[in-house]
DNA sequence: ACTGGACTTGAACGTTTGTTCAAGCTAAGT
DNA sequence: ACTTAGCTTGAACAAACGTTCAAGTCCAGT
């Protein structure tokens, strides 16, 4: 029987998100895809081949959720911080938490696998884009001052959650996470 | 003639900043040391170990530099100012900038290394506390509102930190790191 | 029923990995 | 000069790694 592609690639995508690039092994694949070797290589090419194709769904994926988001709320705004918050606190919880795939790369790859790196970082430069998108989206519905810098506002939201994603490693309590989510969004909220 | 342990710890520092524990092989110490495997097992007893006095050391000069600046500026928050400046901007350059030792562990080393994962923690911990500490200082000049809660204070400079310095990987205009770490400093100077 | 192409299988390959060890070296204590 | 303890050496090891491949299986097209 012929693999489903879309489905392999969801759970490769879910063990290099547990164990990144370098951590997941070529054995540890074959277990959690319940493929052979063989028929890896031939759908996929190779480890790092995989690999692309898993970011480049993880990007794809991530930009239709914002979309989503954007759709099903009433303004910009609202969309970026349901999105954020599912985004950290997986079904509310903080527990499931994984850092996001495009960071842990970024800082996997830094200077090992050049290749890796510089998908990692277009895709991040593409959720950026999307939330400069939502912010330009925002100002015209004058929800922001029309002065506001909206490429500033995705760049400094990109990095807010680069250090969510992360602190939330680092905290057990989830109150501090969803106090720090609300501050970031309530200085969106006045316009400056 | 008997190695240097001080500086064959930073020389293994720079090695494993780079590469990431995974990305650092035996053999890439070896010649970055210029030691032999035997005298590196004889000294430090693993990789393991010896990634585990780096981290160690990684953290105990973070916190020196930390009291350094505070000692050679007018206040806490100014010397807080200068260390993430200078954690970013390595000689005031970007290029040069490195994805934090403790950031890039944690996320390393989420499900496959635990005895890393614990460790790396537990030294953002400590640079946290000493974070607050820094706050609470600025608390008691009258630097910041009184009811600031500098705990809290402590948890999201970490948090910025993390953000500046995946996004600084990410970035090619130095003047928007200059910028992001401008705006954090501002909400900490105007108590609120 | 037959053919061709695509997918699957699992043993096996060559490398690279972290680590070991017998042997050699060096310098301080007696 | 001899001993001893600690450091150094580099070849070697076993395990784990990414990858290959001849052989087998499956199914659509004829």
């Amino acid at each position: 029987m012929k693999y489903n592609h879309a489905e392999v690639l969801n759970k490769a995508t879910e063990l290099f998100w547990q164990k990144g690039y370098q951590g997941t092994k070529m054995r540890d694949l074959q277990e959690h895809l319940d493929m052979r070797p063989g028929s890896i290589y031939a759908g996929f090419g190779s480890k790092e081949a995989l690999f692309l194709q898993v970011l480049n769904c993880y990007v794809e994926q991530s930009l239709n959720k914002i979309d989503e988001y954007n759709r099903s709320v009433t303004h910009p705004l609202e969309a970026l911080k349901y999105f954020v918050s599912d985004f950290i606190l997986v079904n509310g919880k903080l527990e499931n938490c994984r850092i996001c795939l495009l960071v842990k790369t970024v800082s996997e790859s830094e200077t090992s696998q050049p290749t890796l790196h510089t998908h990692a970082l277009s895709g991040l430069q593409k959720i950026q884009q999307k939330f400069t998108e939502l912010f330009t989206q925002a100002q015209q519905l004058k929800l922001l001052s029309q002065t506001a810098n909206t490429e500033q506002l995705g760049k400094w939201l990109q990095m807010q959650i680069m250090g969510l994603v992360i602190y939330s490693k680092n905290c057990a309590e989830q109150q501090d996470i969803t106090l720090m989510i609300e501050h970031i969004f309530s200085t969106f909220r006045q316009p400056s």
